[in-house]
DNA sequence: ACTAACATGTAACCCGTTACATGATTAT
DNA sequence: ATAATCATGTAACGGGTTACATGTTAGT
């Protein structure tokens, strides 16, 4: 149920289309609820059926038309009911620590490359994330109560992610002590 | 396709049954990549049609009988090909860190709650990490090569989980700040 | 003509969760 | 008796991924 609120949590302040939706989520709610495009139209049409949103077709110029959809007071209260429920604890799932448990003298230079290739995404990834901060997050202390929710998601990505380079120089170490042995 | 790939590799070096699978699920692999017991039967069944796995019956003395599933060559060569194979940036998924968007004067307190239930959660958890390091992981420069990744994967888990406490104490004085305000 | 960005969908399949179901053995 | 642990499953549903599918407008 959780993309249905984040498609919602994306509609609190503005009306989006699903095309600006899925192209917002690329660089915010995305890092924290990933959704393809096919799946966020299909949850609109559902969330509309039910009430929570409503939808109106906008002639752009120079554009193909779009559908922007925004939250009914019925929506906005299932969001926050939502967000009074209970949140159970995040399952961890990441194939790369599962092939870690297969290490040995055949694969340690291939685990060592994929290592890498993470750690390269997470710098990009980080880079973002700062600069993001550096935009819109930089004086914490004056934002609204809302955008300080959306720092502290921010600060998230930004700690696990700094350790988890951290924890790839650790394991590249490690990694490059068990090849020359 | 992960799934098969990680009861693979927990036959790596033992036969087991469904039961003790899971079992073992719960304080190793399981906690990088989660299976219930209904899933890992099904898999089980599925791996031993495709000729991954072979499966025996065992006749247990003061215990039901069980079936214990073992690798096969074809399995084993399945799970190499797998682990040279190149992984895909796991996509992370947190339901509170969405409903961190929702953030306002309303939800504060609750949201703080969660947090600090997630925190527990944490500690306990680490307690367990950390009672396995010290218990099988101490002198790390000895650890045969499959151990060292095993041992990277518990790091990883370790310094994630510190950091995300780290994370937790600072979401919780800014919320405390935010409803004290 | 072609490419990139804009814009919206359907269908099949796979994977995971939840609920339901059964039964043996040991200890209290 | 009854609870706990051991042991193995089926079925329904829901969510997510991949592949397929279509069409507009602007810029080069």
């Amino acid at each position: 149920m959780a993309l249905a609120h984040a498609i919602m949590t994306a509609l609190i302040e503005d009306d989006l289309s699903g095309y600006e939706l899925s192209r917002d989520f690329e660089t915010s709610l995305g890092f924290f609820w990933n959704a393809s495009h096919q799946q966020i139209y299909q949850e609109l049409r559902k969330l509309a059926e039910k009430g929570w949103l409503n939808k109106r077709e906008v002639n752009q110029s120079g554009k193909p038309n779009k559908i922007v959809y925004g939250l009914t007071m019925a929506g906005r209260d299932a969001l926050q009911a939502w967000v009074f429920g209970t949140t159970r604890t995040q399952a961890a799932k990441d194939e790369l620590l599962v092939k870690l448990y297969n290490l040995d003298a055949t694969n340690v230079s291939h685990l060592a490359t994929e290592i890498s290739r993470r750690r390269e995404d997470m710098m990009k990834l980080l880079y973002l994330y700062e600069t993001i901060r550096r935009r819109h997050y930089a004086d914490t202390a004056n934002l609204p109560v809302r955008r300080k929710g959306v720092y502290l998601a921010l600060a998230y990505g930004i700690s696990q992610g700094e350790h988890f380079l951290a924890w790839c120089d650790q394991a590249l170490e490690l990694l490059a002590g068990v090849e020359s042995a």
